[in-house]
DNA sequence: AATGAATGAGGCTTCATTCAT
DNA sequence: AATGAATGAAGCCTCATTCAT
């Protein structure tokens, strides 16, 4: 077989097998009886099982990092909500597409190791300063109320992890309409969800 | 030494080095070195690795549990939103006050095991229950807007996970100002980021 | 407590804890709880485990030894067949007040240790030379017909053991009539089991 | 080294070992230190301590099975003498060529576990059961005199283990005469240690 | 005379990695 | 380009024994 059609057919059963059942609790002998080869084949695609998950890991970091863009305001550009939905819509595609690639972000990287932690951290922290400056924008064009942008921007995340992590538990709902999910999300961290006028009493 | 005290001893340093590296990179070998006894002495008063971990989730997960409690809604009950602060408040106090246990809950429990992601998710899935029937609760006495209160519950409990692990990650800033930290969040969280009036562009 | 009577306490339980489960799977831990003593307690009554199974062995083949007699021919002496019988009956009703015993006689004791083998190898030894001696006399006084007398001495200790054995495995049989099985078994050994004046074709 | 081969020389080791002495005075480290493996190989090949002890086990009592046959008295057959002395010069073979499985029988499986014990119990059984059904055959044709035939089994099976047994601890009479030895045994069990027409004063 | 907390050597098993073919 | 037998460090757990109270 092709070097290059091995290394992804490796690839693919690992990272579902990471997916499923985490990082420790999956062996080399379970990847390798998964895609068919031999234990020394292994170690000629990859360093070490550290060396795969973390190509994994890049791949996805790398991918998801493709598919969040920061809104453009110049005009000729689409509309902000466009661009905020079409930013949701990639990154749910995405997992539509590798379930597992999403079960390892949430459930397999974490707790594995300082070094993925941090890897992650820094993935996560990207994303927030990502946000963080967007709302910082919409302040600046009177759009965003103000508030304190660093915090919200951590509501933001934490809202956007949670999504995902909602869609991977309760699959059925997943498929149902993402689009509808995408807005309602937006408008329930866009308005909140008091009525207009009244405050908690 | 007392029975009581050494299992609190040990279980002291358990916790330390599980929420520090995890609960796979942890090893009895260093809990009992960290806690100065001897092997058999670990066995004397737990079952096993997994077992104190067990314990040590449980009573986080109990103490988290007891620290949340319904809105109470009843005339001459305190103002809604103190009931919430205070909610707030006393699991933030927990995490103050074993910081190691925050880390267990959000990175040492998940990927250990399928059980212990059961347990979790289950906890999870118990607070966001308690959280929809209240926004339900909020939306019949007019004061919540008419959206999906499951997924406002979801992003609820999203936000609080985030918010944690903002914490955990930024000590700083914990210490600062919890009271004002939860005022913002609770903010934003019912009033949304946006200007009063104004929509997504 | 009195300390001879802590003594046979331990002991008993003990006999009975090796007898059920061997001596490997019969821990300390268990011979105390049974005995409802601390663990301090057992060491100062006894030296070790292996210290305990010994003396328990040892009591129990010096009990053996001395239900065993060799038959008298003297003038006066009661007759041999009554005397055989005797012995037979003394060593069936040892084992039938402690059943456990037996147990560890037969399943317990061996494979445990090489001192262990040896001492009891030691005892059969015994046993089979007094056989031996008493069949080398029978056939002096022309009762006992020629032939291998070390032979058949091993094969009337095989008799005795592989019965005891039968009897350890199938209770019912054991308390309907000892007698009659002592009877049987010698009529056996002494007479065989094929027809007079037959031989095997 | 073929998989096959590192099988069997591991397994030989082990059964000198087990043999030697006993299940739980053998560990794993001596058997890879004899057989000259490293640790994992051990387990390459063996899923446990307890799982090569059971191979050899079963392969011990499926191999004597095998060598046990029952005697046939179809004309045509060989003489019943014969095929009787035939079984013992098999069994006696086996265990001149492989005296640890002797070892294994008749020291190392009893007491190890209650299924081992069950397991040996089932086998001795059969064989009794063999033995029993032939000497009522042998009552049948007029042969074997009126006796109980179980018990008559039971004392059977007691004088073979016992032969063997005296085999293993006497090794030079062994090899001296099997022959011999076989036809003393059979003479002794059928004919029994009296002399004609003689009974026990 | 008794207790029971503490010990630590010893044993079994796993699994990522290597290397000769 | 592929194989799979071999490795051994590392980890978890048991349990007979000791000793301070």
């Amino acid at each position: 077989m092709e070097p290059r059609e091995r290394r992804a057919q490796i690839l693919g059963h690992a990272a579902r097998l990471f997916g499923d059942k985490g990082y420790y609790d999956t062996s080399i002998a379970e990847i390798i009886a998964a895609a068919g080869v031999a234990r020394g084949t292994f170690y000629l695609y990859f360093e070490s099982k550290r060396g795969i998950f973390e190509e994994l890991l890049n791949n996805l970091l790398a991918d998801l990092h493709e598919r969040i863009r920061t809104v453009e305001t110049e005009p000729g550009s689409p509309s902000a909500r466009s661009q905020l939905v079409d930013n949701i819509a990639r990154v749910l595609q995405l997992f539509a597409d590798e379930r597992h690639m999403l079960s390892i972000l949430l459930k397999g990287a974490a707790g594995v190791d300082r070094e993925f932690d941090a890897k992650l951290n820094e993935f996560y922290a990207d994303i927030a300063r990502l946000m963080e400056s967007s709302l910082t924008v919409g302040q600046e064009m009177g759009i965003v109320r103000p508030c304190d942008t660093r915090i919200a921007a951590v509501v933001a995340l934490g809202v956007f992890k949670e999504v995902l992590r909602d869609l991977l538990e309760n699959d059925e709902r997943a498929a149902a309409d993402p689009a509808k999910l995408a807005a309602e999300v937006l408008d329930i961290f866009s308005r909140g969800v008091l009525m207009d006028g009244v405050s908690i009493p």
